[in-house]
DNA sequence: AGACTAAATCAAGTCAAATTGATGCATCCA
DNA sequence: TGGATGCATCAATTTGACTTGATTTAGTCT
């Protein structure tokens, strides 16, 4: 979340977000491809510099996700026997 | 998330979770606590039986969050150096 | 009161996720 | 061309979240 919360700022390359969050380097890589094969953030390459930003559409889903269940969560369960 | 897909349809008294979600009883309660702490859920108790549903507000507050990351993340970063 | 049931809690054990440090692989630059 | 840098990957270890089964608590019914 905290990846996420940096990435909401715009894209960002790996060597910025490690001094940002302060993360070893190897630690940041792994969430990175956690949250890339989770398909949350995509990534490209320029030189030798890693660029990663947020994939909208799966943020926008997931926020969909949330907002669709507010709709019935509030009905009554029937009571039990 | 098994757990707040379910109660999306509405509260439900753990007896009605448990076997809707084939989930042993002890897990289940062990679950709804911590989704209770994290304040997404909330209690009810009636007689013998344990009401839970969602908490709206929470549920929103997330879904707000994470709309509000879509704004800037697909800004390009600045190239390094 | 005593039996029964729903659900919470607890103590152990399990296992997968996360961390760590090292290594590999490009790319860049002097 | 060789050294340095940015990042990905890997193997080994640590950590803590989850599971499990047993126990406790409390409400209900006869």
């Amino acid at each position: 979340m905290q990846i996420i919360e940096a990435l909401g700022e715009g894209e960002r390359c790996v060597c910025d977000l490690t001094e940002g969050l302060d993360l070893a380097q190897s630690k940041l890589s792994f969430h990175l491809r956690v949250l890339r094969e989770a398909g949350l953030v995509s990534q490209r390459s320029s030189g030798r510099w890693s660029y990663y930003r947020l994939e909208p559409q799966a943020i926008e889903q997931l926020a969909g996700w949330l907002m669709a269940l507010r709709q019935r969560c509030n009905q009554p369960a029937t009571p039990c026997r």
